[in-house]
DNA sequence: ACGTCGATCTCCT
DNA sequence: GGAGATCGACGTA
């Protein structure tokens, strides 16, 4: 059970409330975590950029068609994307995590990316690799360790920004759609543009 | 069995 | 802002 994904929100909705959000990941190495900056919704069966668009299935598919709060971990040019599915079983809407602030284990992600500063987690392939997130979290369930969002802390955001989607060329109006999410001023955003908020943009 | 193509990142200018 | 790296999944055969 779980305090977002049993009510009836639509998946922009739930794309803009993981703003905030703790994503916690436990391995030999320590414990990491860092809060939610940057989100994307892709909606499934009507989403030209959606993998499940048309409702294709194939066997990497697979967790997008299973119920919310399954891993979707999709992988491309040697890196992993963090996906949740955040719909019923058979919906295969999920939320793109794009971008997180480091909160606990810093060291450890540092380490692991061999980089310093915002480069650490300021991308989708870049935090999956901080945080030691890889093909072995797909399936599993985001309320259960190694791979949860804490249930326990949250910050909230000042202002929420929308805009296009990244990396989503040709794809007619599924281009141009503001479906991303992201924590105004926060300097953890993929390709920032505008000024970075001296509290990072969350609420005091 | 093979050709194509990314929900990206890094380094360079 | 742009080219090259790089590799597994998928579609076609």
């Amino acid at each position: 059970m779980n305090p977002w994904f049993d009510s009836k929100k639509t998946t922009e909705e739930i794309a803009q409330e993981l703003l905030g959000m703790l994503v916690v990941k436990e391995t030999d190495a320590g414990i990491v975590s860092g809060w939610i900056v940057e989100t994307e919704a892709y909606l499934g069966e009507i989403d030209q950029a959606a993998h499940s668009y048309k409702l294709k299935k194939t066997p990497r598919l697979n967790s997008m068609y299973q119920e919310a709060g399954t891993i979707y971990i999709y992988s491309m040019h040697t890196h992993h994307m963090l996906n949740l599915v955040v719909q019923a079983k058979g919906i295969p809407e999920a939320v793109l995590i794009r971008g997180i602030e480091p909160f606990e284990g810093l060291a450890i992600m540092e380490e692991r990316r061999a980089q310093t500063g915002f480069a650490v987690t300021d991308g989708p392939g870049k935090l999956t690799k901080a945080m030691g997130i890889d093909k072995s979290d797909d399936g599993s369930s985001i309320l259960v360790p190694p791979l949860i969002i804490s249930q326990k802390e949250r910050r909230y955001p000042q202002e929420v920004e929308l805009s296009k989607r990244i990396g989503i060329p040709n794809k007619g109006k599924w281009t141009e759609a503001f479906l991303r999410y992201s924590v105004k001023g926060n300097p953890y955003v993929s390709k920032l543009k505008g000024t970075i908020e001296p509290d990072y943009g969350w609420e005091k």
